[in-house]
DNA sequence: ACATTGATTAGAATGATTCTCGTTCTTATC
DNA sequence: GATAAGAACGAGAATCATTCTAATCAATGT
């Protein structure tokens, strides 16, 4: 086993670099590090189930709730970003740049969508009682993914 | 206990009305017809559990299993709306009005937010896949509601 | 009347997530 | 370089919203 925990400082390589930048206590012990590289390798937006199997293939000793602590430790750090699609099981994202998900209702799949150079702005649209302070809008565009939209159109 | 089904045109009062716009397969029983009846008097966006409680009131031989029945029905038949916040408990909300929702991370409460009258186009301000087909955008606001601010700014 | 269909109920089951608690590791202090 | 305090870890139990199951009941069509 690799020596455990590590501070900032220790490894000032491609990945600590990004952590420094955020300063605050973020601590990285192997398995935070195992499951935040499993996010940066994966743009699929896994639920933790995914990213349990996935850091499983390193490092096998691993349970489900380290996952989950790990998962909570670096979304609370601001190293990740939960994702939510109605009900269904969090999903995790380690792109960090600004940008909203799209859902496709047929197979189910995340996809990142970037801004355009037009900056949005909610109450530009939607009118909030007086007093209110707004902080951050939830976006979510749902639709068909090209792949499924070619499918559907190829069946008819 | 009163007669069981009635379909649309059997009491084209207020609400029956409202349901004949619609058409297709809106059976109202009295269960669904509480249900419903207790989601347009409320504004606050009770959950399922809260939706039971209120109908318990005047019905109170139901059960949680038909009132989860009941508003996956209405919801299905585009009665109401579900409306989520993260991960929490789904919400329901009579107000067909287009409209989104604001979520004050203090209190948890939820506002509707009226359109203004410029229309919100998503593919405006993010770009998705070439080949993509988008249905909607989900759109939620977060911040502090005019009370809570109140609040807050009271205590320093 | 009788069969069919759909609505209703209580309670069990599910599934994602969180909690608990005993253990192990790390870091600061002596 | 022992040690105490505090994190992190892992296994499994607990929780909570929701869905499922099986039985019963009501209404409608033959």
């Amino acid at each position: 086993m690799p020596p455990h925990h590590s501070r900032i400082p220790s490894k000032p390589s491609g990945l600590d670099c990004r952590l420094a930048v955020l300063g605050a206590d973020v601590r990285l012990t192997p398995h935070r590090r195992e499951v935040f590289q499993v996010l940066v390798e994966s743009n699929d937006h896994p639920t933790a189930y995914d990213v349990f199997h996935r850091v499983k293939g390193r490092s096998p000793s691993i349970s489900l709730a380290t996952v989950y602590n790990c998962l909570d430790h670096l979304t609370s750090s601001g190293l990740i970003k939960q994702v939510h699609v109605e009900r269904s099981q969090s999903r995790y994202c380690a792109n960090l740049h600004e940008h909203v998900h799209f859902h496709c209702d047929i197979c189910g799949k995340v996809r990142d969508a970037h801004p355009q150079t037009v900056a949005f702005d909610p109450s530009h649209f939607w009118q909030v009682p007086a007093g209110t302070q707004i902080s951050r809008a939830d976006v979510s565009i749902h639709g068909v993914c090209p792949e499924c939209t070619s499918k559907t159109s190829a069946q008819n």
